[in-house]
RNA sequence: GGGCGAUUAGCUCAGUUGGUUUAGAGCAUCUGCCUUACAAGCAGAGGGUCAUUGGUUCGAAUCCAAUAUCGCCCA
């Protein structure tokens, strides 16, 4: 069978995947063998594959390939979550581009169209994953809304509430005014922009003056109830307890004392908006103040502002400044630099507000859960990279109550009902609110039992994942739990450490008494070549569809994998990936070479001289591999792992040892070592199958009849110890003389005569055939020779080209002399040193004696063949 | 403002408890090769005062402190 000389993975993808399904490879139930277990970070349900899924399941997928061929009954369970506010605005959208309103769409109506639409949608990204090669259980797929999963919900908020940890209140929370709905402190960022301060005049009510105010927000002043000083500010001494006059509302209010003022800021007096700042909403508690809400939810001023009703909340700011302008009470502007927090999803800015909403009393929880910090900190629960300890350390320490409750339609409804006189009922469905309610009040019917209105937070069943995802809170969902909980590894962004990951330990105590998982690996962030995030809006993301089309799925995970340091930020480039395409190409091509050789029964001398050496100096190279793999994958150092493989497979086995055990041209090969070959390449394959998935699959199948095995079922090689039967010198000795040739511009058809001075002549003999095969040579001798002299390790080596001027560089000498000797210097000062002599350890010492013998040694030559020369 | 982390070759990064060479890799660059597996390749070469300044030590890229720059988290 003739193959082309370059890989083209289009077809084999598909037709390899294809057959690993139907063959239920990915496939896992609870059985005898140890588990190694995956819950997948659930993708949003509206998603489409970014390169930071790429990245994130690339990693899950090397893991659980390799954990399979370990020998585990690997499992790796797949699922989406269904993203309340992301999904609700796009399905919102969608309505409006028909023309059609959500409130007057109606509830029940919506969620129809919701649950069209992420049928519709919803398993794109599954598709895409299946593209990428990874090896999901798909039977085992869940979503969070799915009733199984809601039920866990409505179970966990029931029993949350029932032990005191949720808790109904107003207060004031972050508002979303794109989105309509409460955020909890996570789902806020804080950016830094540049502001304008505004000096306003409040002239107080005796006509005694004005008191002075500084503002950012002067839009607000139409809800302020009072001005607040520092109580030991002499400059507002005698102001306090009189009354001034809010401009444009022209209404009075008090002039307050609270040490929460700082003095140095603005003018040091503060106006006093309790239903807008919360700051200004406790200073307002402990004073008794009145709470004027000006603001509409949808960030437009309503009834009670009495000014610009209707207007939005920017464009007031610019009119009441103008007002303020015109009435003198505006003094003067100053920019400064201040954060403001904009909505994680909709990017509106968040505007504080007073409401009632669900909370989880997270304070309660983490004294009642000391495990939750514990484990981490203990490594119980192991975070690469540690660094993310700290982090963790310090939300814990300082955790604040979990709004959960949104004020959206796509999600879980809060299992909430209301009586007719407004007592609330907890249950986990409407019957059961029924029947609680009737305890209470006989008569009433499901009709007078009104349900909340609102959805909870996606994190609240995201937290419940590796639990819910095996039925966990039921039952029947008992033995598989046993078996896969605690999953093993977790990976994930670090952007999550908190929405997830710290929720996620929280459930697992307090729900199984148990962590989550094993070992959390926090991966990089995908960010463009300019250090920029990938996003959307910046169209800075390549598409990875089009990206594997390019080069290969397997090109594009290898080059992913290059760029991915454990812990560091990954900085795309698509160079990358043709780095990837081409290692595809380099191992194609290193099997189309095996698989043409013709072989025979017959003694062939070279093979009976060094078959013995040169496999047993490729099993040394592949058990150094294997070694260094295990150290990476044991800290998650996956880009490290596919470096060293790169190298076994580029340099060692197909620059090094195909060079040396392969036949003459058009001679064949003794059988035995056509077997020995092939099953080092069959080792390689197995290696790189987590990584590369596809073309490793498809060489294996084309080497023999499988009979319906595939690679991921073979086992994972093992560690054989083997001899450095070839000297490291003898490769050196090797580039030495082609680096000659090619300084000389010489044919690599042209022979050189060797000569080597050396104290261990054995090291090069016993390979001198296989120096000829790599480097041309028709003499190998000892002792001095004629030709260049180059130094290899320390010994002496005479090239010698028949016709050929021998050069010298000799300012490359006298350089070399001079590094040599500063070394030299620099060694023999610590010889001299007594201290050194009395506190190094004794093989310290030693190896500073043999250096300084090795450097002597190669000065003595270098400086003979300067002297000759010269 | 508080905390955490980083700074090593043009780029991206290794460098374990201080002593294996005045520092390694991949990519990129340069030179030479269409050598019958592979030009998506092969053979070579060049390139770094380890951010700066002090300190500890017989010995510092490695430990400590300060400075500078950058990043992240939190207010």
């Amino acid at each position: 069978m003739s193959l082309s000389t370059k890989y083209d993975p289009s077809g084999i993808e598909e037709h390899w995947y294809k057959e690993w399904l139907d063959n239920k490879l990915f496939h896992s139930e609870p059985d005898g063998r140890e588990p190694y277990t995956i819950v997948i970070p659930p993708p949003n349900v509206t998603g489409i594959l970014h390169m930071g899924h790429m990245l994130n399941n690339t990693i899950q997928d090397i893991l659980i390939r390799k954990a399979r061929m370990e020998g585990k009954n690997a499992c790796w369970v797949p699922g989406t979550d269904h993203a309340s506010i992301a999904t609700e605005a796009k399905v919102v959208a969608m309505l409006k581009e028909k023309g059609i309103d959500k409130q007057s769409h109606g509830r029940e109506n919506f969620l129809k169209d919701a649950y069209e639409w992420k049928d519709k949608y919803g398993g794109i990204i599954f598709q895409q994953l299946q593209k990428l090669g990874c090896s999901c259980d798909w039977d085992r797929s869940r979503f969070t809304m799915e009733p199984a999963l809601s039920d866990a919900v409505f179970e966990v908020f029931n029993d949350l509430y029932e032990e005191g940890y949720i808790y109904h209140g107003t207060r004031m929370i972050n508002w979303d005014p794109v989105g309509l709905t409460a955020l909890s402190d996570e789902e806020v960022n804080h950016v830094e922009q540049e502001a304008i301060l505004y000096y306003l005049n409040y002239a107080l009510e005796d006509g005694s003056g004005h008191i002075q105010i500084a503002t950012t927000r002067p839009e607000t002043i139409l809800g302020d109830t009072a001005v607040c000083v520092h109580p030991e500010d002499p400059r507002y001494k005698d102001f306090i307890g009189k009354k001034c006059i809010v401009p444009v509302s022209n209404r009075a209010v008090p002039i307050i004392a609270d040490d929460y003022v700082d003095m140095e800021f603005g003018t040091g007096a503060l106006k006093i908006t309790p239903a807008h700042d919360e700051n200004d909403h406790e200073i307002g508690k402990r004073h008794q103040l009145e709470t004027i809400d000006i603001f509409n939810a949808n960030g437009t001023i309503n009834e009670a502002a009495g000014h610009y009703i209707g207007k939005d909340r920017f464009v007031v700011r610019d009119e009441i400044a103008e007002e303020l302008k015109s009435l003198g009470a505006l003094v003067k502007t100053e920019t400064l630099q201040n954060k403001i927090g904009l909505s994680e999803r909709t990017k509106a800015v968040v505007e504080p507000r007073l409401s009632a909403q669900w909370f989880v009393d997270m304070k309660k929880f983490v004294a009642d859960y000391p495990q939750v910090l514990d484990s981490v900190m203990s490594d119980e629960v192991q975070f690469y990279p540690a660094k993310f300890k700290n982090t963790y350390k310090y939300w814990i320490e300082n955790i604040k109550d979990w709004c959960i409750s949104r004020q959206l339609w796509w999600g879980h409804r809060i299992p909430a009902w209301y009586m007719p006189d407004g007592t609330e009922i907890i249950a986990k469905n409407s019957t059961e609110a029924l029947e609680k309610a009737r305890i209470k009040s006989p008569g009433i019917t499901a009709e007078e039992l009104k349900q909340d209105e609102d959805v909870l937070d996606t994190w609240f069943s995201s937290w419940l994942w590796p639990i819910s995802v095996f039925d966990g809170f039921k039952e029947e969902g008992q033995k598989e739990l046993s078996y896969y909980y605690p999953t093993s590894d977790l990976v994930t962004g670090p952007d999550i450490i908190f929405f997830w990951v710290a929720r996620m330990i929280m459930a697992g105590y307090k729900y199984q008494g148990k962590k989550p998982f094993d070992r959390v690996y926090f991966t990089g962030i995908v960010r463009d070549k300019q250090r920029r995030k990938m996003s959307k809006q910046l169209g800075n993301s390549p598409d990875p569809m089009e990206l594997m089309k390019t080069y290969g799925t397997d090109g594009v995970r290898m080059g992913l994998m290059l760029s991915a340091p454990a812990g560091n930020d990954l900085l795309f480039d698509e160079g990358l990936c043709e780095q990837g395409r081409n290692f595809c190409n380099k191992l194609w091509n290193s099997y189309r070479l095996i698989q043409g050789w013709e072989t025979t029964n017959e003694n062939i001398e070279f093979y009976s001289n060094n078959s013995d050496l040169i496999h047993t100096w490729m099993e040394f190279r592949l058990n150094e591999c294997k070694k260094s793999l295990k150290k990476q994958f044991s800290e998650f150092r996956i880009s490290d792992a596919i470096m060293d493989l790169y190298k076994l497979t580029k340099d060692d086995f197909s620059g090094w040892y195909l060079e040396m055990i392969k036949p003459a041209y058009e001679t064949p090969i003794p059988e035995a070592d056509l077997k020995r070959v092939k099953g080092f390449f069959e080792e390689i394959l197995s290696l790189l199958h987590p990584f590369m998935p596809f073309i490793t699959e498809h060489l294996w199948q084309n080497m023999e009849d499988r009979n319906g095995a595939y690679i991921n079922q073979t086992s994972w090689p093992e560690i054989k110890e083997a001899k450095e039967t070839i000297s490291i010198q003898v490769f050196d000795l090797i580039s030495a003389i082609r680096a000659k040739r090619n300084e000389n511009q010489l044919s690599p058809k042209m022979e050189a005569a060797i000569s080597v001075q050396t104290q261990d002549q054995n090291k090069y003999k016993i390979a001198e055939q296989i120096i000829a095969k790599l480097a041309n040579i028709e003499s190998l001798s000892f002792g001095e020779g004629e030709g260049f002299k180059v130094l290899v390790g320390t010994d002496e080596v005479y090239i010698h080209f028949d016709q050929v001027e021998e050069t010298v560089d000799l300012d490359k000498i006298q350089s070399e002399i001079k590094r040599l000797e500063g070394f030299l210097f620099s060694i023999e000062k610590k010889l001299q040193n007594d201290k050194f002599m009395a506190n190094a350890k004794s093989e310290v010492i030693d190896r500073e004696k043999q250096k300084k013998a090795d450097t002597e040694s190669k000065l003595n030559t270098l400086r003979a063949q300067y002297s000759q020369h010269s």
